[in-house]
DNA sequence: ACCTTAAAGCAAGAAATTTTGCATTAGGGT
DNA sequence: ACCCTAATGCAAAATTTCTTGCTTTAAGGT
């Protein structure tokens, strides 16, 4: 028989700890901003126990991640219109919305700074595994996904850019406006970055 | 007569001690990580009493950001080579090597942060002046010197991409790449955005 | 040289943040 | 239903971070 694991319990009362945390969290990198958000006030606002939020996430830091972590993950699915460009247009305008807003700058530069030096002491699922992590496991996850619906547009006849150029061309300058200006990007101008992705020389 | 300023003094100790929190920051940030920097930590190292840096600084974060924003001020001058494609090149090779290495990563991600929410409770100089700073003050400096760049490429008679294009197709790539991949940009990829923007269509 | 006083140093103390040992609650398997 | 124990709650203590009042040092002007 395999060795025994020491059994845990993601149910019940950690799921509901868990998602009252992350809620608080969300609420306070909205309302407050960025600094203000310290252990003891998630744990007040929540109802959950300061011991307990530092037994699960271990620093504020980790605490952060976790939460972006997830909610980029559980970001809306990439899109599946039918055509490159419908794809590219839909990515690229709910994209802009997504990172535009207060909340979403926000999102992004905690997005920056997680998951690298300090990683939490009590928690080993999403243990930051090397030293130089390539890259925010998000990026990854999303990275593939895009590959993805850049295949279909190619299994269809069209001829897709590549995933690198997609990233440089549209995502890239969708991050840098909302991380170093806080003016939010139109729809038109997100679909004028498609145009000019999809207007690249073909290899 | 004016009113009596209260007379700064900038000078001699001062200078130095500034100079050497400085020197401490940027190491521990090159050599430590992110998070392991305090204002204890700096005060140790750099011999300055903690005491000085809270009065002077405040928060750990206005400290980086002052060092972060000097740092990049006195960044290498936008170039003039003579040629609109020489200028470019050589600015988009040395931005790609600037944020590049594990400390130009370092460098941007405290950019990112910095001048935002919270500023020094004691130092009026670079106070945060609204409450949603349109952008690091750094981007707009260089956005001006970009811009004389790009005008005088006009003024030979060549015909220069717009400030957001560039912005869009060089540097905001070689931002994306430096935050949220550890990669570093070899010089040819950056002239191949470089490329790629002077193949855009002409206004 | 000699004042004046901004800026730095120092030490004590206040206020947070983080840890720790034990008691209590409630998953989840039998 | 019952048991085992992971997960949480609780309170006290340890630790770190930040503030404050006062003293000392040394710019910078006369």
């Amino acid at each position: 028989m395999a060795v025994q694991q020491p059994a845990r319990r993601p149910g019940g009362r950690t799921a509901r700890v868990r998602a009252a945390v992350h809620q608080v969290v969300l609420d306070l990198l909205a309302e407050e901003g960025w600094s203000d958000l310290s252990i003891a006030l998630v744990a007040e606002r929540s109802g959950v126990h300061q011991t307990t939020i530092y037994r699960r996430w271990g620093t504020v830091q980790a605490l952060i991640d976790d939460v972006i972590t997830e909610r980029l993950t559980r970001l809306s699915p990439v899109p599946d219109t039918g055509t490159l460009r419908g794809d590219l247009e839909e990515y690229a305008v709910r994209l802009a919305e997504d990172v535009a807003g207060a909340r979403g700058a926000l999102f992004l530069r905690a997005a920056m700074l997680g998951t690298h030096a300090g990683a939490a002491p009590d928690v080993p699922p999403g243990a930051t595994s090397g030293a130089e992590g390539p890259a925010h496991v998000y990026m990854l996850d999303r990275g593939v996904q895009l590959q993805a619906m850049l295949d279909r547009a190619a299994g269809r006849g069209e001829s897709p850019p590549t995933l690198l150029e997609l990233l440089e061309v549209v995502q890239a300058p969708l991050y840098f406006h909302a991380a170093f200006f806080n003016r939010p990007v139109g729809a038109d101008h997100a679909r004028a970055l498609v145009d000019r992705l999809l207007s690249l020389p073909r290899a």
